[in-house]
DNA sequence: AAAAAAAAATGATGTATATCGATCTATATG
DNA sequence: CATATAGATCGATATACATCATTTTTTTTT
């Protein structure tokens, strides 16, 4: 099921490195270390990358393309935790601890993925501290974030957790009032942990009072107060 | 409000800190770093340690009793996280991002805190690669705990939730079948984010149902295969 | 020990949300 | 182009849960 395909420019990774921020911290040597073993693979919209449950034996640099970070719960239902761009770090909580796979990531859109050692990876951990520090910090973002989205869904009732979403998707993850979703509206329940027929409703609510404006697969934030005064309110 | 008070072998912190496991990586040069400016105060049941919003000056170590981590969420709803007992080191996400406190702690019971000014912790960070590694692992554990605690919060129902919560207690905190609850219902309900009266509520059926024993402070878990049939079934 | 205050317990009621079934639309397929 | 298939929409219904009012129990204070 999976397309597997080198991507021109990336045979030799160290070129991606150079643009990749969180490697730039990194010596030539520690780069080299880095790069050894090192492969990318490219994924059609769709395909899974990370499926969780499975041993942790890479960390991924995401090159191109959006991908989404999800945990399969109860049932078969999903929590979306976020979206992800160039350059993301991915590999999950597991990499340092059980070395499992915590929550699955998916390709949105086509997408290109380089596979480094986790050996390599920890070898340069050992290597580098300030590497290791930046990484605490990156870490330590992810958890403040999820802080928030815990109190949202667990606090807010659904019209507020919908606001967040829309939210997140606009100001934080693409950076602009208008954008084109790349989330169905099972994967925009997922992300704020409502049943598909609710999320529906709720779009629908929020375009009826000229809070949004969708257009195929096109979502534009219209009234951007009112939003935010959803969002507080819960 | 707050009583502080110096407690006994701990005016030069150096004999703690070979007990608490994360110094014990340390060498006695970075000991000394750590051990510079660091003061403990003793709290009385109740009372607040860390407060959500202020600016992080200190790392905490635990050096007795039992707190309770919690973020100030929506009206006056609180999300309970974890409880922590000796020797947890406590200061949030904050200490490496931001420098703001991102929950708020509080204490249990009598509890001894010893505070570690952030400026000496970030210096032996630099120092030693493998302290920041074993940071690293320490924060990734907590991770994947939230990732857990999110999907039972967003995907059980509340008897899942409490079954949930109970787990925690009796099998991760407490490690013992029975215990002496150092929460209240309100606390139980901010644990298992449900309302003080359904928490009394499902406490109450699981009581009826032989699955649990309540006795003035006191709990016993009765019938740990029936909490864990429930927990699964959400 | 008595009084006051706080916490726990419980029933009645209202509401937010999930679920189900049916219809409609858009996209893929032969 | 017709058909199949998946996704989106929407109304009706059921239910999990919060809220409120009241009573009981426990803890604290005098």
């Amino acid at each position: 099921m999976i397309s597997k395909k080198q991507i021109e420019g990336c045979e030799d990774c160290r070129e991606c490195m150079n643009r990749a921020p969180y490697f730039q911290i990194l010596s030539p040597e520690e780069l080299e270390v880095i790069n050894k073993d090192r492969y990318s693979v490219r994924y059609k919209a769709g395909e899974m990358i990370l499926k969780q449950g499975t041993s942790a034996t890479h960390v991924l640099s995401l090159i191109d393309g959006i991908v989404k970070i999800y945990i399969e719960g109860i049932g078969d239902k999903n929590l979306l935790l976020n979206l992800q761009k160039p350059w993301a770090l991915l590999g999950g909580p597991g990499v340092h601890t059980d070395r499992r796979i915590h929550y699955s990531v998916a390709a949105l859109t086509a997408v290109s993925i380089c596979f480094i050692d986790i050996e390599n990876f920890n070898k340069v951990m050992h290597m580098n501290c300030s590497f290791s520090n930046q990484l605490i910090g990156h870490i330590s973002k992810q958890a403040v974030v999820l802080f928030d989205k815990m109190v949202s869904l667990t606090q807010k009732q659904m019209h507020g957790r919908m606001a967040d979403g829309l939210i997140y998707l606009s100001n934080v993850f693409y950076g602009n009032d208008s954008f084109e979703m790349h989330l169905s509206r099972q994967e925009i329940a997922d992300l704020t942990a409502m049943s598909k027929d609710s999320a529906i409703r709720i779009l629908k609510d929020f375009e009826r009072d000229g809070i949004i404006s969708l257009n195929g697969s096109n979502l534009s934030i219209r009234d951007v107060d009112q939003l935010y005064d959803i969002s507080r309110k819960g």
